[in-house]
DNA sequence: GCCCAGGTGGGTA
DNA sequence: TACCCACATGGG
């Protein structure tokens, strides 16, 4: 049931040569991987990325900025990714704490002690497991496993995981199985995600898949 | 119209 | 620990 450290390399292997490096994340500075990280719980990608292209048009992707907008602003930039009250207070109260807390900056915050920087991430309001391990791996370029939705899926599908495993089961499962290298983690995260993403069902257009003979990303969706 | 999307926090038993 | 619910928009 346990996916083996053979399984883990093997699948990685299959989707870097099926997709090939993605080098995440999809953003410009490591502040922007932060608001897209909480913009994105629970909400489609699409809808985070009209987000982000409001807070650009508005210059608002720095903390000094998105910090001195009033709520009701921030509220109407970020409407399109859903969940706009509870965001905005999320990312004020990030901003507020970097300034008071870590006057130095967020990357140099985040190039600190990686188990002290993760639980005080967890710390923070709207900040949990995957939040705090998005902003390690892809703001701060530090090795964390990501676990998300897609992950806990696709390899539910491929048998490998039952289904039940908490978040911090699963990412241990592929952190002592896997080498703590940061580029690894990020690739195999983001080519999760694109395989999730590609899903046949939604996607006539997707090739054979590269897991398994019935792709174990697409359930009902067509053979190969 | 209905269901889902790269979660989190608070509450209850 | 194990569920339940609120939070909200846009697309298939």
């Amino acid at each position: 049931m346990t996916p083996t450290d053979d399984d883990l390399h093997d699948i990685f292997r299959r989707l870097l040569a099926r997709f090939g490096p993605l080098h995440w994340w999809p953003a410009q500075t490591p502040f922007e991987v932060v608001v897209g990280a909480i913009l994105t719980q629970n909400t489609a990608w699409r809808n985070v990325g009209y987000a982000i292209a409001n807070l650009h048009a508005a210059g608002a992707l720095a903390p000094g900025a998105l910090g001195g907008l009033t709520p009701e602003r921030l509220q109407r930039l970020i409407r399109p990714a859903g969940f706009f009250r509870q965001k905005t207070e999320r990312l004020q109260a990030f901003v507020r704490y970097l300034d008071e807390v870590h006057p130095e900056g967020l990357e140099t915050w985040l190039a600190g002690d990686r188990h002290a920087v993760r639980a005080e991430l967890l710390g923070l309001t709207g900040i949990g497991p995957e939040t705090a391990d998005s902003i390690l791996l892809y703001a701060g370029d530090r090795p964390t496993f990501v676990v998300d939705a897609y992950t806990r899926r696709l390899f539910t599908r491929l048998g490998l995981l039952r289904g039940s495993e908490s978040y911090e089961e699963i990412r241990a499962l592929f952190m002592t199985r896997l080498p703590a290298d940061t580029d690894l983690f990020n690739e195999y995260h983001a080519l999760i995600v694109e395989t999730c993403k590609s899903f046949c069902r939604k996607r006539p257009d997707c090739p054979p898949c590269p897991l398994q003979p019935r792709c174990p990303t697409g359930g009902t969706g067509p053979a190969r």
